[in-house]
DNA sequence: GATGGCTCGGCGAAGAACTT
DNA sequence: AAGTTCTTCGCCGAGCCATC
């Protein structure tokens, strides 16, 4: 499948965080017209020039999401606003993020948290930036956006250059494009896991590199307001693992995060969700192969004992609390220290 | 296959910041 | 002060797609 991939565009003045939550919040839920020109002059009032294109229309352009043709797919922003019969309607983000403006209530980490998602430069850049790369600018956070770069398995990537010829943010885009395209935009896209992708620009092979600088500073501006980004030591710049876990939500962060580099709280968390019944109940016995397979498979201590040790000694320190405990079917394999009635556990994990 | 409207993004000018 | 590099801004040519 060939994505391909427009301009990030965004709100125009860095500062002004506020701007997208403004135009989503005069929008109504469903907007009946023909193009994103209906919608930038008759509801938002833009001024439309003599050849019928939107003066200063960045700012709209960068809400819409994926744009599917007869045999192209094209994302061209955040997926704040997307296509449907008849018109266009708001999307489940930006419903959120103006009820939240509306009663300013963290509404900025959900703009953040959007962008973390669905534009595919930013999660270039938060992929690196979570994956043991950092970005480094030489005067301090950003200062000098030219000569900025993202090291990431000892290469160096210019992610604000717009010069073609250089390792810029189209070559970190290649490095792991499966991850980096995400879940959120698999689902919403109907692309399966396994499936090939390749990112390409809207006119040429490559996406465009023109003011990448302009654009790109946008968010990472929003992202240090948000105290996302952290100086690791002399001028190297990372993301928080921490605060974005807690600000965007366990399932960006873990969108963005290589398994390997994930510790095992990590994984366990991944587990659970994914083996749960509705109430909660996990089966132990299941959970725990998979978990030891994942991150101490060399450890030579029986599955059995393995699993027992890590739960208990995690108990003990106080990490994990037994909220509940039941007795599960044969198929749930050994309970709790080979107790029936602990084969399916409620557990409460204490980060 | 041709037409026409809608976007996209390239480009260049001008402003800002930094060097020499 | 003049040159140089970096950044922003906005115009408009041209590519793309829908429609006929």
């Amino acid at each position: 499948m060939i994505i391909k991939i427009g301009t990030d565009r965004f709100w125009v003045k860095a500062s002004n965080i506020e701007r997208w939550a403004e135009i989503l919040k005069s929008l109504p839920k469903k907007i009946p017209c023909s193009s994103k020109k209906d919608i930038a002059r008759d509801y938002l009032g833009y001024k439309v020039d003599e050849s019928g294109r939107i003066v200063n229309a960045d700012e709209v352009y960068g809400l819409f999401g994926a744009e599917k043709d007869k045999d192209s797919l094209t994302i061209v922003g955040c997926n704040f606003i997307k296509e449907i019969e008849g018109g266009y309607e708001l999307t489940e983000g930006a419903t959120e993020l103006v009820e939240r403006f509306e009663h300013n209530e963290e509404w900025e980490k959900v703009l953040g948290s959007q962008l973390l998602k669905y534009s595919i430069r930013i999660r270039a850049i938060a992929y690196a930036m979570l994956n043991g790369g950092y970005l480094y600018f030489e005067k301090g956070y950003m200062e000098n956006f030219a000569k900025a770069y993202i090291t990431l398995n000892n290469k160096k990537f210019y992610v604000f250059s717009s010069k073609p010829d250089e390792m810029n943010i189209n070559s970190l885009m290649k490095e792991n494009q499966s991850k980096i395209l995400g879940d959120f935009w698999r689902r919403e896209l109907d692309i399966g896991d396994g499936e090939e992708i390749e990112f390409r620009g809207v006119n040429k092979d490559y996406p465009s590199l023109g003011s990448i600088s302009t654009y790109l500073k946008i968010p990472m501006l929003l992202f240090d307001y948000l105290g996302w980004i952290v100086e690791s030591e002399d001028r190297r710049y990372i993301l928080d693992k921490h605060k974005i876990k807690e600000d965007a939500g366990i399932d960006v962060y873990e969108s963005l995060v290589n398994e390997a580099d994930m510790d095992d709280i990590e994984i366990l968390h991944k587990l659970i969700k994914k083996y749960s019944d509705a109430r909660g109940f996990f089966p132990i016995g299941i959970v725990g192969s998979i978990l030891k397979k994942k991150v101490d498979s060399e450890n030579t201590m029986a599955e059995e004992q393995w699993i027992d040790h890590y739960f208990v000694t995690g108990i003990n320190k106080g990490k994990f609390i037994i909220k509940d405990h039941e007795q599960g079917q044969p198929r749930h394999g050994r309970g709790l220290l080979g107790k029936k009635d602990y084969q399916l556990i409620k557990l409460e994990i204490r980060d």
